[in-house]
Parts: structure tokens; C-alpha cells; sequence
DNA sequence: CCACGCCTTGGGACGTCACCCACAGCAATG
DNA sequence: CATTGCTGTGGGTGACGTCCCAAGGCGTGG
């Protein structure tokens, strides 16, 4: 279960927007070269990664002389999960098809039944937080009961 | 975050080697070629599945004439989450490390709870659920639970 | 008109997934 | 005890997706 470094480094970039603008569209514009510079994301894969945020509904471009990037929306209400399916599609997929999508013969059926559940799961987390909560550094409750856990901190 | 057709093959074949066998190590060899005509799975590709899953200790191989793969512990004793660290490494990892060894800038450093968070809820599901669970297609209630909600089968 | 920044296209390095083929080891059979 | 047939083991090939870099076209504001 591996996040792609796209889904990492679009948060990224939409933290910078969340820190620089003051609410839902009002933020002054962030250029894309600058965003890159202040979260060390590779200039052209950076722009790959805002046209599907742009496709998404996530953000706004502005072209031109004092132009750039930023938030389509209030950040309260885009999520992690939102972002996550914007740039790698279903939030969970075992190579390539969604859970609910692989065939299984009737004595692998089972395992069907975990991936869904891994998702439910992670639902959980990628629901409820979101782009605010990440630029305030302020996780819900919920969430944070899970990373005080001092297990969690091991490798695993 | 995808499940790679890894994890997904071995915990298939490790199914219909928990159904032939009759407990830990007691079942009859089942041969490479039958896991493969049986799940489906490609024939060289397995065979480099099945010798990750032997260097972790959870299968052992038999060479001859009547030979092939068996579990090398108890059904119960092997989770869904041996074998995805057997074949695929770090339960979850951003883009090649283990979420606790990436290194962000203080601005974003809430994404790293967020990556431990989910871990830790796949955890949670992962560790609990057996290969016997899969044989026998019942999974643990806690698990359960979690796809029970008819909302978890919806396309997400 | 010109500087600036978004937008598109193309290509290269790397890992995953999948296939084919010859080699080495083991067990049952005669 | 040697042969035979079955196993696992390893190397080499190609398609596909991810990650990353380079160059030029287009629209916007000064």
C-alpha cells in the first residue's frame, strides 16, 4: 500500500495555497515555480499535478503577468480523500481496479472483502481532514487519537 | 494507495495452500503450476512471489516428484499483514519510504500524522484478518463490521 | 510590444508486471 | 542403483506506468 509521491506533493502544494490565501478564493495567486522552490517539488511534474487539481474543481489558474495558483473552494472543505482521488483516481485500487471491481473465484472471495474494508478504513482518516486542518497543523480528534498512540510511531 | 498484484497473488496462492493443507505443515505440497492454473497467476511471476513469501518464512518448498509449496506455520498464525510486508515491504509508504522516515518542512509537517494515522487503521484490519480467516471465508467481526456498512461497496 | 507565467508536447530513467527458456536438485519407479 | 519425470531456480526480454526533465506555444497584464 504505497502513496504515490503525486498525492503527497499535491497536499504539498495545496498547504503553501491553504497558508497564503485568507479563505476560499480570496488568496492572492502562488506561481507555480515558487510553490515548487518552498516545498522542493520538481517544476514539471508539479504542473502535471495542478492540471489534475485544476480538472478536480481543486483549484483556480490564473494566467498571466502577476499570475499563478489558488484555491477553488474554502480549505475546510477539501479533503485529503479529495485530493488523494484527484490525482490517483479511486482511493484504493489492487493493481489497477477498484476493490468492489476484481473478480474473485468463490474460494479467494474473502480477500475482496479485506480490501474493501482496508478502504472503509482509510476513509476514515481521509475524510476527515482536511487542507485547513493540515495548514493549521491541527488534526481532528479522531485522528490524532490514532497517531498518539506510541506504536504507531514504529516501523511497520 | 494501491494494492500491488504481489500482495494480492500471494495471499491467493497462501489461500489454496491453507485449503489443501490440514493445519500447519501437515498438507500435501501443492505445486506451483496448480496455485497458478487454480488463482490465475502467472506462472514466473509466482515463482518469484513464492520465494519471498519462503526467505519470510511462511512457505516452505519441497523439490521431487510429488513436490510443491506448503505453509511453513498455522493457518491462523500468518495475518494479511506478513504477507504484504513479506512481498511488498513497509505496510505503507510514501513514495518509497516508511511514512516516519520522510522529512517535511515545519508547514507541512501534519502530513506526516496523517500517512501514521492511516497505517495505523490499516493496522487494524490487516493484522487481524488470518490466512484460515480467508480460507474459511470468515473474517474476525471486527472486520466485519466494516463492510457490513452497504455505504463501503459504493465506488470511492 | 514585452515580460511573465500557465499550458502542451516530447523524451528518458526506473520499477512493476508478465512471459519464455535453459539449468539444477530431488523423489519415485524400474 | 541409475533412469526418468517432476519440481524449484535463475537469467534475459518486452510492455506499461511512475517520476522527472527540457522546450516551445499561448494568454495576460504592464
Amino acid at each position: 500500500m504505497r502513496v504515490s509521491a503525486k498525492a503527497d506533493y499535491a497536499l504539498r502544494a495545496l498547504i503553501e495555497m491553504a497558508a497564503r490565501g485568507d479563505g476560499a478564493a480570496g488568496g492572492r495567486p502562488v506561481s507555480a515555480e515558487e510553490l515548487g522552490r518552498l516545498q522542493d517539488i520538481p517544476h514539471n511534474f508539479l504542473q502535471a499535478i495542478l492540471a489534475d487539481l485544476r480538472k478536480a474543481g481543486i483549484v483556480l489558474a490564473q494566467r498571466g503577468q502577476s499570475g499563478g495558483w489558488r484555491l477553488a473552494k474554502a480549505a475546510p472543505d477539501v479533503t485529503v480523500a479529495d485530493v488523494i482521488r484527484a490525482v490517483d483516481g479511486p482511493l484504493v485500487s489492487v493493481y489497477g481496479l477498484r476493490p468492489e471491481a476484481v473478480s474473485y473465484n468463490e474460494r479467494a472471495d474473502a480477500l475482496q472483502r479485506v480490501w474493501i474494508a482496508a478502504r472503509h478504513s482509510l476513509r476514515d482518516v481521509f475524510e476527515q481532514v482536511s487542507v485547513a486542518d493540515l495548514a493549521s497543523g491541527h488534526l481532528p480528534d479522531a485522528v490524532s487519537a490514532l497517531t498518539d498512540d506510541e506504536d504507531a510511531w514504529l516501523p511497520h
